[in-house]
DNA sequence: CTTGACATCCGAAACGTTTTGGATTATAAT
DNA sequence: ATTATAATCCAAAACGTTTCGGATGTCAAG
C-alpha cells in the first residue's frame, strides 16, 4: 500500500541500504545516485514508516500522560492550559504525545499505565496530581522508567518533579485576608490523599496562627476540585451559625463556585466576604468580580515537565531534579477588608 | 531489556512460534506446555512489544487529533470535555489517542497532519472546528485516510462528519430573545471562516428577518471565541449610540466575557441587557447569573465521533456518515424581558 | 605493475511480533 | 502392518527500517 524504501530501490535500480543511507544524509553514496533516490522519494510520495523506525531504534520519540478525570463531564480548564504547555513543547523536540483520559486510582489507570510503559508505547512519562503514596511513582520508580512528576510524593527524593510551593502560596493569601482584618477565615480544601492539598493546607494553618487566630475544624470542608463542590461547600460554610467573613479556596473552579453561592445569599463578594483562589486560571480575572488568587503558571509548568522529561529521555543533564516554583498571589476585587 | 517471546522460548525450551501461539491463545499447542509458557511469561514479566506489534499487524490502533489552538495561554473548557468524550470512547475499544496542539492554518499543523498520516502512526484522525475548505480535509480525502469530522465543511457530501444545528440553534435563542420582546439585538460570531459560524450567523439572521427586523451590520461582531474577544466585543456593542438591549454570542467563553462588560458598565444582565451564549459548558450554570444558552452535548460527541471513526477503521458498517445533532435552548436567568 | 586509499555500493542481521505452510510424532482405523 | 487422522510443534518469511562489516571498482602514488 504505502510506498517503503524496498520500492524506491527498485525504482531507482539500487539497494534498500543505499536508499536508506542517501534519504539518511550519509556520505557514501554517490551525489547522482543521491539525486536520483531523492527524486524518485519524491515521485512516488515515500514518507518513513514511524513504527518501523521505532522498533529498529528501539524509542518511540512519544511521552505518555494520562489525565485523571472525575466523573463523565469532566471539563477543567485547568487541564487544558497544562495539555496546550506540555504538547507545545513536545513538538518542538519533535516528540509525539499519548493521551490517556481515567479516573484517578482505577483499575483502568494502572492498566493504562502497564499498557503504555510495559508496552513501550512511550519513552518517558509524566504524572499530575500526585497523591500521598502514589501508585504510579512506586510503578515507574521499580521499573526505573524515566518520569517526570507535577507535585511532590511520600519519599521521592530520588525521582525528579517540579512543584509549586502550595504551602506558600495559601499562606500569602490567608495572610492577606488576615492583613485585611478578617478574624474568621474558612477553608475549601482539595481532597487530602493529594499532596498539594496538605501543603495548602498546611499554609491556610501556618498563616492562622502566625495571626494568632486558632484552627477550627468547622471551617474547613473539602471539594473535589469542582465548580459545584465550591458551591456547595460554601453554601455550608455561610449558613454557618457564626459564618466566616472570608473563604481561601484551593482553587479557582471552586473558588468560583463559592463565589455563586455567596451571591446567592445575597452576599457581594468583596465587601460582605472575601474569596480567593489558586491557579489563576484565564476567567479568574474575567470573574464577577474578578478573583483574588494565588498565580501558578500553568502554561508554563506544562512547558518545564515536558522539557526536563525529554532531557531526561535523551540523557542530557538536568541542572535540577527537584524545582519548586514560588507562586504569586494576584490580587483583585474579590477579597475586600472585614466589615 | 525488556523481556520477548525469544527469552520466553529459551527459557521453556520451545520455539517463538509456539510462544506466541500458547500465549495467542491458538488450539494447536499442548495443554502442558502451554501452562509452561504461561508461568514463564509470568515469572520473567512479558509484556508484548506494541510496536513491533504494529509492525506485524499493520495498523497501530491508534487515533489522531490535532487540538487547534489559540495563542500560547489556552484554555477552553470546551476540549478539555470534548477531549474526556474523545478518550474514554478510545479506551472502550481498547484504542489509544494521540494529541497534538497546533494553532489553525499554520504550517505546524499541516506538518502534523503529515507525520501522522504519511508516517501511519494512527489508523485515522479526528478533525474538529472544519473550516470552509479545510486543508486537512482535503488532504485526508486525497489520501482515503479514514477520519471523522466535527462540523460541516464545504463539499463533504462524500466524507463523514457529525454536526450540531447551529442555525437552528442560534435561531432558538433570537427566537427566544424576540419573544422576550427585544428589538435590537447584537450578535458576537466567530471567525466566519469557520463553518459552524456561518451556521450560526445565519440562523441569527433568519430569526431577525423572521421576527420582522431588519439585518444590521453594526450589530454583529467577530471574537476568536476567548473570554476576553467576547469581553471587548461586549464592550463596543455597548457604547454605542443605540446600543442593543440583547446579544447573542457564538459560544459560552464569549458570552461569559460578555457578562463581564455589561456588569462593568453597571447593567444588571437579564434585566438591562439579555445574553445568551452556545455550548453549554458547565461553567454557564455556574454564571452569575446562570447563562442562557444553547446545549451541545460536548461529551457525547467526543463519544460519537470517536464512535464513528473506530467503526469506519475497523469496517464496521456505519449506520449513517452525517449525523446532525438537534441542540437545545436551555433557559436561565441571563435572558430576561426588554424593558 | 603493484599497492593503498578512497569512493561507492550492498548483503545480512537486527528490532519483536504474527502467520504460513509444513514437519514430526502419536493415535486410531482398516 | 499399513494408512489416515489428529495433535504438536517449528522454520522461515514478513512488516519497514537502520547499521555493521565488508565488497567492488577507480585512481594516484610508489
Amino acid at each position: 500500500m504505502a510506498v517503503t524504501l524496498k520500492d524506491i530501490a527498485r525504482h531507482v535500480g539500487v539497494s534498500v541500504t543505499t536508499v536508506s543511507r542517501a534519504l539518511g544524509g550519509y556520505d557514501d553514496v554517490a551525489e547522482t545516485t543521491r539525486q536520483k533516490i531523492l527524486r524518485a522519494a519524491e515521485e512516488l510520495g515515500y514518507y518513513p514508516s514511524v513504527t518501523a523506525r521505532q522498533l529498529q531504534k528501539q524509542r518511540t520519540d512519544t511521552i505518555g500522560f494520562v489525565i485523571p478525570t472525575f466523573g463523565p463531564r469532566f471539563s477543567d480548564p485547568f487541564f487544558s492550559e497544562l495539555l496546550a504547555g506540555i504538547g507545545n513543547e513536545a513538538a518542538r523536540h519533535n516528540f509525539d504525545l499519548l493521551v490517556c483520559t481515567r479516573s484517578p486510582d482505577s483499575p483502568e489507570e494502572e492498566e493504562a499505565y502497564r499498557r503504555l510503559v510495559d508496552g513501550r508505547r512511550v519513552d518517558g512519562m509524566l504524572v499530575v496530581r500526585t497523591r500521598v503514596d502514589d501508585p504510579r511513582l512506586s510503578f515507574l520508580k521499580q521499573r526505573h522508567f524515566p518520569f517526570v512528576a507535577f507535585g511532590r510524593s511520600h519519599a521521592d527524593e530520588n525521582s525528579p518533579y517540579l512543584d509549586v510551593d502550595g504551602h506558600h502560596g495559601l499562606y500569602q493569601a490567608v495572610r492577606h485576608l488576615i492583613d485585611l482584618g478578617h478574624r474568621r477565615i474558612a477553608y475549601i480544601s482539595a481532597p487530602l490523599n493529594l499532596t498539594f492539598a496538605l501543603h495548602r493546607l498546611q499554609g491556610y494553618r501556618d498563616a492562622l496562627q502566625e495571626g494568632g487566630l486558632k484552627y477550627d475544624e468547622e471551617l474547613v470542608h473539602v471539594g473535589y476540585l469542582t465548580e459545584e463542590d465550591g458551591y456547595q461547600a460554601a453554601h455550608r460554610l455561610l449558613a454557618l451559625d457564626r459564618p466566616p467573613t472570608a473563604i481561601a479556596v484551593a482553587n479557582d473552579l471552586m473558588a468560583l463556585g463559592a463565589m455563586r453561592a455567596a451571591h446567592e445569599r445575597g452576599l457581594t463578594v468583596g465587601r460582605d466576604v472575601a474569596i480567593t483562589g489558586f491557579d489563576d486560571i484565564p476567567l479568574a480575572a474575567h470573574a464577577h468580580p474578578p478573583l483574588t488568587t494565588v498565580r501558578q503558571p500553568i502554561y508554563e509548568i506544562g512547558r518545564r515537565i515536558c522539557q526536563m522529561l525529554i532531557q531526561i529521555i535523551t540523557g542530557e543533564p538536568l541542572d535540577n531534579y527537584h524545582l519548586i516554583l514560588e507562586p504569586t498571589l494576584i490580587l483583585r476585587q474579590s477579597s475586600g477588608p472585614a466589615q
